[in-house]
DNA sequence: CAAGACTCCTGACGGC
DNA sequence: TGCCGTCAGGAGTCTT
């Protein structure tokens, strides 16, 4: 599904049409993509709110709306595995679970196929999401941040990268594609890879500015940007969705294993597989 | 803490 | 052609 760079292409293509907009109408056709308030107040406190601002966060998407007393609320939104977001499509897209019907005509529908994405309507950005860490693209970020919380956490880097409450906004495609381009085995423990952390947090960042610059990734029909045009980085991938055929840096079959119930792909010979610890050697040489 | 299993859903695809 | 198992860009919850 949609990760950073997904959710970013489409906050920027809808905040143009989208801002300045007030809600007049709120059609809830699938109750549980609400997830707070209920689906009959998330619907009628949303009528008569004019967006003000739209912006990402990691995964989520904010809008935030005054009323006509200039009270604030917040939508906030996950597209998890299969959302995505129209505006202003004359037709009702195909699974459309909320319909939002704006001042300007249009509409703005978030449609889901596989019911996971979840829309909120709150006072605080926050009450409609967990706690998230920071933004990989936060130009305050620094190696010796990432080599601190590195050594701190003491997971597998894959399940690690994957944690939102370590890093907002990577997702399985992103980071196998970052951790190729840093060098480092989806297994490594992420505390003995923090003599890395530059190399890993660089690679974080041109992976995701690369895959906004395209517009994002969509290798299906069904995810493309809000204008109906797909994002072209999946032709950019250098491990995701590539096992078997030769890596695009040396060569060597593009292996994919499971991890933490993920699809996981790398190459065996650029990112070579950590060193068991001097116990589990000896041990597996007994 | 961390890791693994299970859950929520639907559709596409490969194999037989 | 049709049926069945498997897999999918995510993440919360529960157990070990």
């Amino acid at each position: 599904m949609p990760e950073l760079p997904e959710v970013e292409t489409i906050v920027r293509q809808i905040r143009p049409g989208l801002v300045g907009r007030t809600v007049v109408g709120a059609r809830v056709l699938w109750a549980r993509s609400v997830a707070r308030p209920s689906a009959a107040r998330f619907s009628s406190g949303l009528v008569g709110r004019r967006v003000v601002e739209l912006f990402r966060r990691g995964k989520y998407f904010v809008a935030r709306l005054r009323d006509a007393d200039d009270a604030e609320s917040f939508l906030v939104g996950h597209l998890r595995m299969s959302g995505r977001l129209y505006l202003g499509a004359e037709r009702e897209p195909p699974y459309t679970r909320v319909a939002l019907d704006l001042d300007d005509g249009r509409t703005l529908a978030f449609s889901d196929v596989r019911k996971f994405g979840r829309l909120a309507l709150v006072a605080r950005p926050e009450e409609g999401m967990p706690a998230l860490g920071p933004e990989p693209l936060d130009p305050s970020l620094d190696a010796a941040w990432m080599a601190r919380e590195l050594r701190r956490r003491k997971r597998a880097l894959k399940p690690l990268l994957l944690d939102q409450s370590f890093l907002a906004g990577l997702g399985n495609i992103y980071v196998d594609e970052s951790l190729h381009r840093a060098g480092l085995h989806p297994l490594r423990r992420s505390d003995r890879a923090a003599t890395r952390a530059g190399a890993l947090l660089d690679a974080i960042r041109t992976v995701l500015v690369a895959a906004i610059e395209a517009e994002g990734s969509s290798f299906d029909v069904f995810y493309r940007t809000p204008e109906g045009q797909p994002g072209a980085f999946q032709d950019e991938f250098l491990v995701y969705g590539r096992d078997g055929r030769p890596c695009r840096a040396c060569g060597a079959p593009i292996v994919k294993i499971v991890v933490g119930q993920r699809g996981t792909h790398f190459c065996r010979r650029c990112q070579p597989a950590p060193r068991p610890r001097a116990r589990a050697a000896a041990a597996s040489r007994a």
